[in-house]
RNA sequence: GCCGCGUUCGUCUAGGGGUCUAGGACGCCGGCCUUUCACGCCGGUAACACGGGUUCAAAUCCCGUACGCGGUACCA
């Protein structure tokens, strides 16, 4: 593929298993970079030693490569750019803060937590009005800020946030926004434990890395202001930005762990995948939470959201979720599959081996199930005799003359040359008209006892998938069993 | 508390001064089709948060209020 110069990254923090939320910014990462001819870059932004798990960052992969977004650089593929993992890009991240520090745009921090508490406590805020009341190379003489970091002392590095400054910048979705300078505190760029923040080292990185879009939530939105600082000081041009709108659970609060679970919602991506939804579905579902293409198609495949989608058509308001849209589309995109993918995708959730009438049975009920296990698990009867037959149904359907009826049928069925759908229903039809009763007094009984239940798809077609010796042998035992 | 952002049917949304008696989709309800149940088709239900401006004209622009979400960490 032909890349210009638009350069996007996906930067998910492994500190878990990949969100719905956070594959809902990778995708639209992916799709405006797509679009675009742009490179897709991954960067796994593990500074937060105390909350990393190992597992999340193959999850992450994993997550991303089931609903099929491709990545050009990052942790495993490698790029002209990396390392792609910011625990190993620490020295990129002291070098450029030394500079910041010469320049007097950051100084050293030794406040202890205690300290820190304290000031909190008062109501107050580590910025310009307090910095000069703290313990750090502001205060300090040169010569005891160096026997300090000598002697290994804990410390910090903190931004010096100006005082009055208005920052104005221009967001892809959000529009202008206005942030004061006075309301931010003096950010710690470099934690006592020498790794970099979230803000140093994503400014650093977005630089370093050629990043010319930042995609990524709403709650980032805030941030922007300390970023811009931090990129006036060290003398770089900001990526244009693009925050996107949080999805909020069904009753409009925060979409979190504890209230998806209380609703039944799956949260994490592969909690879709083992609950059974098709990657597609999700795809399409996510884009269109806070995005509409602006037209009457709904229905999208990931190469046609990649060739509609638009930053300029994504809303700023927060969107909730909803399972019912979801199952929707799961329905719509399994109706675009042929029979056969169906069946491949409907395979795993069969317990018995694959019978050789697979495929007609997917296509027989494909516009009728909403997820793929469906097709196993609300009509078993397409590949295991009935166990039981529903008592109301037997009650409605099963009259006084429906076995010698059922019986007669099946007498029929076996002598039957042709295995045709119309064969099938002549050979009903007449038979019921010898015994001048209505066709519903056979159809009935017939379905109830080749499938057990009242409802399904229609008999002849259903008798045509299971075939000559499954149909008669199943007529048979229903007679007997009833 | 302070700061930022947002607010059109229950939900996702179209619309960005007159074409809006506000359109589509999901859901829900009804009908048709089908001697079943779905699908499909047809129809129905239901919204511009509130209050002030600006204007000949406001869902659309401005201000305020309310509400929601986010931020305010040596988390991202």
């Amino acid at each position: 593929m032909e890349h210009n110069t638009i350069r996007v990254r996906f930067a998910p923090s492994p500190t878990g298993l990949l969100h719905i939320g956070g594959l809902r910014t990778a995708l639209f990462c992916y799709l405006f970079a797509r679009g675009q001819g742009g490179t897709v870059v991954l960067r796994i932004e593990d500074t937060d030693r105390s909350r990393f798990v190992p597992e999340a960052e193959a999850d992450i992969a994993a997550a991303l490569a089931w609903i099929g977004l491709s990545v050009d650089e990052g942790p495993t593929v490698g790029g002209p750019f990396g390392p792609y993992r910011q625990s190993e890009r620490k020295a990129l991240y002291h070098r450029h803060v030394k500079r910041l520090i010469a320049q007097g745009d950051a100084y050293y921090a030794f406040d202890t937590p205690a300290q820190l508490t304290e000031l909190r406590s008062a109501g107050a805020a580590y910025n310009v009005a307090t910095r000069m009341d703290m313990t750090n190379s502001l205060t300090l003489p040169a010569d005891e800020v160096s026997g300090r970091i000598a002697d290994g002392q804990a410390h910090t590095v903190r931004l010096r946030v100006p005082a009055d400054r208005t920052i104005r910048f221009e967001d892809m979705v959000k529009g202008s926004v206005t942030v004061e300078s006075s309301g931010i505190d003096d950010q710690v760029l470099i934690k006592s434990d020498g790794m970099p923040t979230y803000h140093l080292a994503n400014v650093v990185d977005d630089h370093l890395m050629q990043i010319t879009h930042v995609i990524r939530g709403d709650e980032w939105l805030p941030s922007v202001a300390k970023h811009i600082l931090l990129y006036e000081a060290l003398g770089w041009h900001c990526p244009a930005m693009a925050h996107l709108p949080l999805i909020l659970s069904p009753n409009g609060g925060k979409l979190s762990k504890r209230s998806a679970q209380r609703l039944g919602l799956p949260v994490n991506v592969r909690d879709y995948q083992s609950a059974g939804y098709e990657p597609e579905a999700v795809v399409n579902f996510l884009a269109f939470l806070g995005w509409n293409p602006g037209t009457r198609q709904e229905v999208f495949s990931l190469a046609e959201l990649e060739k509609t989608f638009t930053l300029e058509r994504v809303g700023s308001a927060p969107a909730r979720f909803d399972l019912d849209k979801l199952q929707w589309f799961n329905a719509q995109h399994l109706r675009r599959l042929s029979a056969q993918e169906l069946w491949d995708r409907a395979c795993p959730y069969l317990v018995e081996v694959a019978p050789d009438h697979g495929v007609a049975a997917a296509a027989l009920v494909q516009d009728r199930i909403i997820l793929a296990r469906d097709l196993a698990e609300t009509y078993p009867y397409l590949f295991t005799p009935p166990d039981d037959y529903d008592p109301r149904g037997v009650r409605r359907r099963w009259k006084q003359d429906s076995p010698a009826l059922v019986e007669a049928y099946a007498e029929r069925l076996s002598q039957l040359a042709s295995w045709e759908e119309s064969a099938l229903e002549t050979a009903l039809r007449s038979l019921a008209a010898e015994h001048k009763v209505g066709a519903g007094c056979l159809i009935h009984p017939a379905r109830l006892a080749v499938s057990g239940t009242t409802a399904g798809p229609s008999l002849f077609a259903l008798l045509r998938v299971l075939g000559q010796t499954e149909v008669v042998e199943r007529l048979h035992r229903a007679v007997a069993v009833l």
